[in-house]
DNA sequence: TGATTATGAGTGAGTGCTCACCTATTTTAT
DNA sequence: ATAAAATAGGTGAGCACTCACTCATAATCA
């Protein structure tokens, strides 16, 4: 990695770990600065703005990830087992770099409009699958948002508890539960 | 209604639209005072600081939900019937001030290290009912802040769909299956 | 008339960002 | 080989501006 390569990590990263501890807007460019350990300036010979270091992050890792779990579920035939792909793969960032992937997670309604509607996205692609296993058959029809939103829910409410501090140990350890439940969120037969 | 307190009352409404819209920290005073159709010095008649407004905004609500699920559930027997109650009540306060609802959800990570810890809480009352029900045996034992998690989020993430506009209508509209889905949710058995 | 409520210009601490300048390294010219 | 020039990377005091908050004054009420 070259010196500016490194420099520029070192602005990204710093900015990440403050943007998590105290919300984008609290954070002061001097802040950053100041965990890097560079001058303030510096930040601007990377970055155009504190919001666009802020929105990079965020698309990067939004853009990433959707295209980790498309490429998970590719070649698991059927919702069961695409769901055990895409919670494994979910899982799996998620304990792979658990800053970033909170950050991602704690700011997508500053961010979710930003987004070019035609860029990857891991809510479209998880809609995708289910769409596709209603029409065939697999589970039950009903509006795909709302089962998609169910069923991202028992996954996503499970990893904003772990940033709450609510429980411990990385997600993974419990990719089988998620998956189970999901599924079953997916098959609920109305009563 | 006397006229302070209806003076009040649309300050807090006015900054309770605008925190939703843009956020709390891009949400100016003099932006409450205009939407409120007052001077911005008056807003400091009712509340000592902006950021005391959105607390109090916030712990109000938190309170008043908390034991609403609380008395909801109280006279429902068994677990089944206990998450009926409980998915109901909470869509009915969410449809009954969709504003205030989607800011108390969309600011969770902000002010929930500020909650008293003694203080009502919609989260530790679901959390008592789940584990009631494991130690009676309705539903497998497991880690009850995950289970908890992942039922709640069934509901919580299709609410945070319906704030991105991914669909209309009210919440209670889908009552039957976000209780089906949580209910599938605990009830998972590991394969 | 006294108390309550409302006003909005003014204040100053703090912000994101700039830019003239420094230093070290690499490239080119002699 | 040596000097000169160019480039890359970094600096931090200072600028323009914003925004939460204050307070002397005015309006309204009882």
């Amino acid at each position: 990695m070259g010196k500016a390569e490194e420099t520029k990590a070192r602005v990204e990263r710093a900015a990440l770990t403050l943007f998590v501890a105290r919300g984008v807007a609290e954070t002061t460019t001097k802040e950053i600065a100041m965990a890097a350990s560079i001058a303030e300036g510096t930040i601007y010979r990377y970055f155009p703005s504190k919001e666009r270091l802020a929105l990079d992050l965020f698309l990067r890792h939004h853009r990433a990830l959707a295209e980790a779990l498309t490429e998970a579920h590719k070649s698991a035939k059927g919702l069961r087992a695409k769901i055990d792909a895409i919670v494994g793969c979910y899982c799996a960032w998620a304990d792979r770099d658990w800053t970033l992937f909170a950050y991602h997670l704690l700011n997508q309604h500053s961010f979710l409009i930003q987004v070019p509607d035609d860029a990857p996205n891991p809510v479209n692609a998880v809609r995708e699958v289910i769409a596709q296993a209603m029409k065939a058959g697999e589970i039950p029809r009903r509006n795909v948002d709302l089962a998609a939103a169910s069923a991202i829910g028992v996954v996503l409410q499970a990893a904003t508890y772990k940033i709450y501090g609510r429980f411990t140990g990385g997600l993974s350890a419990h990719h089988r539960f998620f998956a189970d439940a999901a599924w079953a969120v997916l098959a609920t037969k109305e009563r």
